[in-house]
DNA sequence: ACGAATAAGTCAAGCGATTTGACTTAATAA
DNA sequence: TTATTAAGTCAAATCGCTTGACTTATTCGT
């Protein structure tokens, strides 16, 4: 090898890329606008009417699309419409998070097929991961039974865990999972599953939903602010998840805000982690989510303390995030379900100043996302599907991942 | 036209666009590892031999690269690398400020091949149209002196003025130049000139200038804070400079920082409109770099607090910047000279700490960029070069500029 | 000194995917 | 009833990368 110095260059690409490119694009139209016939499909891509032909028949003999009833719209022949097939490929998320551990499986549109949970022993990572495998094992052949050929259709398996990732010198009073990140779980779980492995951090993955079934479908620019047991960001830019040099972008948990009184992280006045702290909720308690909502509903001072403090950091994050990303929109997610999110988002508003234009806008400032337990096992179902057919940069390069 | 309801989707690609994205690879790759045999090229890209000589060869009659002399570095038959022709292409950069325009023409390799500047009236957007063009036909005419066929190979002219773009809702105590945006500077200048004028703000092109010659060479996910009149940060994430939804991605002097005792701008305290305020020195004024070295040297007392002030904010500046993007490295640039930034960014050490890695990490986490009043003036003239030689998702697809 | 090994680069045919332009089909509008 | 409009197909052309064999030039080992 002639490696003395290392050349660093881009990739090339060549025609099996953009034929790739295209398949994606099809999916992505149709994904973002619902049925489309193939003349709208070539209007849409800028591709002509024979390649999306083509291209079409191809993802109908791999039952990915399928035809609609013949539709009359005017003059000239009637066109067929073409949709996505639910069917057409699967998904596995395993969320990781400290004290549960959820598996689900979703279908090429995101329907949920099935699911499971199990406590996790949270300082130890081999017994973890054969729980983990079990789980994995038990839903898979929950969702094989009755699905003769769906096994073959499975993209692989999201992983979404806490973030970051990677990081050598830890803050305390940070729960960084840091036995978990030393051990080689995606090997593990790839060798125990013959599935293809990808991670991401919680509020990255629940970025990934959000853009699949949520508040940022079809955007191209969004910040995702996810409040669960931490808090972080999932950034879709410039159409694709951005996670920084390191896979650690959009930790805005870290950031330090904070108004007259003192400068803190996020995460210290406007995590879930705070608030349970300040009520005394165990997050390992199954009913968690029902004793909180009945404190938020039933008026509870300390509650009403903790949203008026960490709405004043949020409202400083979300200006932080607008005025550094310039996004379409802000979404605020959770994990956590019931009242206590509306709550929130209404004790943000109103929103400082922005940058970003308000006449031409049609997308509010401030949204709220999911607020479901579930919401990052989805995104983590979303990742593989993601990965497999949405249109990248790196999709259509002949070196993938760069 | 069937547009009932619009349908959004993203561009196909054909051959054409991997040619075209083939070509920018091998400039991309020259241009970042200096001269390399076509068997280097082959192997950094992916790309054949084949293919990589086919290109070479265009790229050669093209005039953008030529040959160097043989190269014996073992056995096998000697390698003929090639490098980038600096005459293979121009640019004209045009910088927009408060108080003085800068015109510059660079080549392909970002030598400095002429230079102007003008008084604008800053009032007088149309009058100012007039000054400008003058001072482009005249740097235009001083450049095309002795370089016959040089006009031809003009990729266009980069604009920089200072952002935010598209604002509706002014914050007085900025000068957002709104006579100026309003106007239709770039469509005026391209049929004074007839050549294709792109725009960015400030801070955007001293992070194109860094990435062309500076700090940022080589690197894909860096954060370019710079600090002029104003501060701005420009965005290199996954090798392309981001802009965001509107344009207005970066502008972290408008982002609150503080510490205990208040919550302000960055700008407030940490631009040089600050500085200058503080010590009386008219931005107007042709000699205001050689006052403020002066005041700088002699250890003036009103300097010294605007540094420690200043550093403070920049400091949280950097460490929101990191905790978000999760960068490379964060460079810090000025269109101030001398000896006032490296005593800034001495004051801004010890950064706080970092999710980053530290062990794996080559480049330093904050490093000093230009300070260089020409600046922003050569990232505005690298911004045509960056649009039609950089590798860039947008230039592989059909349609450009999504 | 000489042959083997190694590597750069070329040649020519092949191939994959889009494009082109003509054509067919089917509906509405006049 | 006919012209017009639009969806979709067919077959050939084209573009750019790939493949595999080949040539050339240099160093290494004996």
């Amino acid at each position: 090898m002639n490696e003395q110095r290392s050349i660093r260059a881009k990739s090339g690409a060549n025609q099996e890329g953009t034929g790739a490119h295209n398949r994606r694009v099809i999916i992505d139209a149709l994904r973002v606008n619902g049925a489309l016939s193939r003349a709208d499909l070539a209007r849409a891509t800028g591709l002509t009417k024979q390649a999306v032909s083509n291209l079409v028949e191809t993802l109908e003999n791999e039952g990915l699309v399928a035809s609609e009833e013949l539709v009359r719209k005017g003059r000239g022949q009637p066109s067929t419409p073409y949709r996505l097939v639910a069917e057409g490929a699967y998904s596995i998320g395993l969320q990781i998070d400290r004290h549960v551990s959820r598996v689900i499986v979703v279908d090429l549109v995101g329907n949920i097929l099935a699911r499971a949970t199990a406590k996790v022993p949270p300082r130890s990572p081999e017994e973890g991961a054969e729980v983990v495998l079990d789980l994995l094992a038990g839903v898979r052949t929950e969702f094989a039974a009755g699905r003769p050929d769906a096994e073959a259709r499975i993209a692989g398996i999201g992983v979404a865990m806490p973030g970051p990732f990677g990081v050598e010198i830890a803050d305390d009073s940070l729960w960084l999972m840091q036995a978990w990140q030393s051990f080689p779980l995606l090997d593990r779980l790839a060798a125990g599953t013959g599935l293809a492995v990808s991670l991401q951090n919680d509020a990255a993955a629940c970025a990934t939903a959000e853009r699949m079934l949520g508040a940022a479908h079809g955007l191209d620019h969004a910040v995702c602010i996810y409040i669960g047991y931490g808090i972080g960001a999932g950034l879709i830019l410039g159409g694709e998840l951005y996670s920084g040099a390191h896979g650690n972008a959009g930790e805005i948990g870290m950031v330090l805000f904070g108004g007259p009184d003192r400068l803190t992280p996020l995460e210290h006045r406007a995590s879930i982690a705070s608030l349970y702290g300040v009520l005394g909720i165990d997050p390992a308690d199954p009913g968690q989510f029902d004793k909180l909502d009945a404190l938020v509903l039933g008026g509870d001072r300390r509650v009403g303390e903790w949203i008026a403090r960490a709405a004043h950091d949020l409202r400083l994050a979300v200006h932080t995030a607008e005025t550094l990303f310039d996004p379409q929109t802000v979404i605020l997610s959770s994990g956590v379900p019931g009242s206590l999110m509306p709550r929130l988002i209404a004790a943000i508003e109103p929103l400082r100043p922005s940058l970003s234009p308000t006449a031409s806008r049609t997308i509010p400032r401030l949204r709220l996302g999911m607020t479901d337990p579930w919401a990052v096992a989805i995104g983590a179902a979303a990742d593989p599907i993601r990965r497999a057919f949405d249109p990248s940069f790196s999709a259509i390069l002949k070196r993938q991942g760069e």
